[in-house]
DNA sequence: GGCCTTTTGTCAACCAAATGTCATATATTT
DNA sequence: AAATATATGACATTTGGTTGACAAAAGGCC
């Protein structure tokens, strides 16, 4: 049925009757979101959120949760799961539709390819390449995520734990100070051309980028 | 019961029967307020409370006490240990939810990351940074939980007392004197731009931040 | 598969900033 | 002037961040 109201808006649609399913077709296809049925064969789809959110964020598609329970409290449970969203059936396509448009627009490609620049240091995430005034530097993987998170989330400062969770995703399970080599590799790359006072440490609280910070905090 | 006047209105219910479940919940969720039954099974709610005020104010969410004891003494012994709110039973769902809406208010994350700004004096949560006309100054985590402190309740006088409970947390203690050390550091910082006149001593009691004393200042 | 290189997470040593306390100086009140 | 309260400078201790080294893991290549 959900098929009928999406196609004709020009939505692909996958269909999946169970975890072992949906796997493959997400393994498969570069889905925009997921809708997701509270209870699949073998598995709750709770549990199946659970397990995609174990991933850093950009990899998964958010998900929108369906349910026939109209018991809060399982609204409650799924979006402490990671769900992004939450319809209770009976739905009309009018509501269905125009959640799917929040979370997609709110989750979309074009946010996340967004090619960022802050005076000379410049990320691409397409290319999957960051240059420093034009010129292409080598960055880890690792390196690589830092510092497109740092990018696009300026002038905020994060905790470890916080950067962690948004970098690493929330399982894999690393020391906190394992952010502060990072932090440190990553200034390293980025001192040749004084980059490196972008990132800042925030004692006492974790680190924050702030690429206006061409002078430097004097008291 | 409650449950069921709250999540009609976007509220996200958790229940907990007793200390253990309700510690379990807290570690897992981010609310926004605890209600709290005056009995806990095994604990009084009032002991409960004042081991959450342990912590930090900004860790721990705001609680309102549920009693059915109207007793007057018994209302100021909640409010005393820590208690945001108080409600007796028997109460109007209207009355429940105006107080609830009152203290989250009071107490939301909207309130706790505002920017705040006097005179060109601007402390920013979110940045977690602190500019002196646009200019950026460097805090101690101290100075800065003080300023934010002082800050987000100008005009109002707190004791030494006071200020270590709200700044520092109901734990951690340390001599009421050394709230004078970390003043006199804060009013240095602030002294260059003439911006330490906000920090009023109220001999006898305390200290006062009263942003519009500019003038006051040279009587 | 086996070999080599790169990347990653952890640790411990090191360094610097921040903190709490005290003793002394200064101000205010009586 | 005495009594009381606050301000200030110095200091030892603690806390927190930086750094380099290292071993395990992952990935590329033949």
């Amino acid at each position: 049925m959900i098929r009928y109201i999406l196609e004709p808006l020009d939505y692909q649609v996958g269909e999946a009757d169970n975890a072992q399913d949906a796997r493959r077709l997400l393994a498969q296809n570069d889905y925009d979101l997921i809708l997701m049925d509270w209870m699949l064969p073998g598995r709750s789809g709770l549990d199946f959120v659970k397990e995609l959110k174990q991933k850093p964020r950009k990899q998964t598609p958010p998900v929108i949760m369906l349910t026939a329970r109209a018991d809060e409290s399982d609204k409650v449970q799924g979006l402490d799961s990671g769900a992004d969203d939450y319809v209770t059936k009976p739905f009309s396509p009018r509501e269905l539709v125009a959640r799917i448009k929040a979370v997609i627009r709110r989750n979309s490609d074009v946010e996340e390819e967004k090619i960022i620049e802050f005076s000379g240091l410049c990320i691409d995430p397409v290319r999957h390449q960051v240059t420093l005034m034009e010129h292409p530097i080598n960055l880890s993987p690792a390196e690589y995520n830092l510092l497109h998170f740092f990018m696009s989330h300026p002038d905020r400062a994060y905790t470890r734990s916080q950067i962690l969770d948004k970098v690493w995703g929330d399982s894999a399970y690393v020391e906190e100070r394992t952010v502060d080599v990072h932090i440190r590799r990553l200034r390293k790359l980025l001192t040749p051309s004084g980059h490196d006072a972008f990132i800042q440490t925030v004692r006492g609280v974790g680190y924050r980028f702030t690429p206006s910070s061409l002078e430097l905090a004097r008291n």
